[in-house]
DNA sequence: TTGACATATTCCCATATAAGAATGTATTGT
DNA sequence: ACAATACATTCTTATATGGGAATATGTCAA
């Protein structure tokens, strides 16, 4: 069996490349698909059917005006995946942290050994 | 052509439920893979398979004890998932606030119409 | 060394895609 | 009504997995 589906799960719609291209390409603005093909650099068959995708788990929003039709990025979809990472924060922290202290005892270490001679 | 190899793409190794499990039981504290086995329920051969990706690519990080392989997370490699999921802040940020905006004129509007009546 | 325990790896198979080509479907302008 | 424009959908195909079963590798204990 392979894993979830794309269309029902934002982590794997979003695991494609050219989907976060989609999406980073529609926040703030609307687009219509013609746009979407140049600025992706992909055929229209291929951007209509991530745009599906996307579409199906909620993470773009589509609007009709006469034969064009304006997608959105719905960023509201997207917090799950930020609060998920997030749940992670105070763990890199705390590694950084380490990092940071290993380096600083490690040069104390070094000062106190004295300047170094050729 | 499928999508990114899971073994290069962070985004894609996380697509995988099971794995977005192990990467959870594993922050903060070491487990060894018979623990995460039991965790999350799988046979070992998954676990050390899932175990693998996430090795690859640099999610999880191994210290080999006696016949024990201790696994833990390794959340600095989650940064960048959330940073790219941040970059969406402002607009879901904006699109609360739409939605805020709009309730609230709807409701000065009902106030404005006088008491509601049977 | 032998055996038990802990993991990793390999092989096979069913399934999910993503890209490419061709075709279908609205909607607008004349 | 008709042609053109803008998209969506269907079909096919090559490929990437994920799980299951079997097997290999490694390490410790007696």
């Amino acid at each position: 069996m392979a894993r979830a589906a794309t269309t029902s799960d934002p982590f794997n719609a979003v695991a494609e490349p050219r989907r976060r291209q989609i999406l980073t390409f529609l926040a703030g603005n609307e687009h219509d698909v013609t746009e979407i093909v140049v600025a992706v650099g992909l055929d229209q068959p291929s951007v209509s059917k991530h745009l599906g995708v996307l579409r199906r788990v909620g993470l773009v929003r589509v609007r009709r005006n006469g034969r064009h039709r304006l997608y959105r990025t719905n960023a509201q979809a997207l917090k799950p995946m930020h609060d998920w990472t997030e749940s992670f924060e105070r763990f890199w922290h705390h590694q950084l942290q380490s990092v940071k202290e290993r380096a600083e005892r490690t040069q104390a270490k070094i000062d106190r050994s004295g300047p170094s001679r050729p």
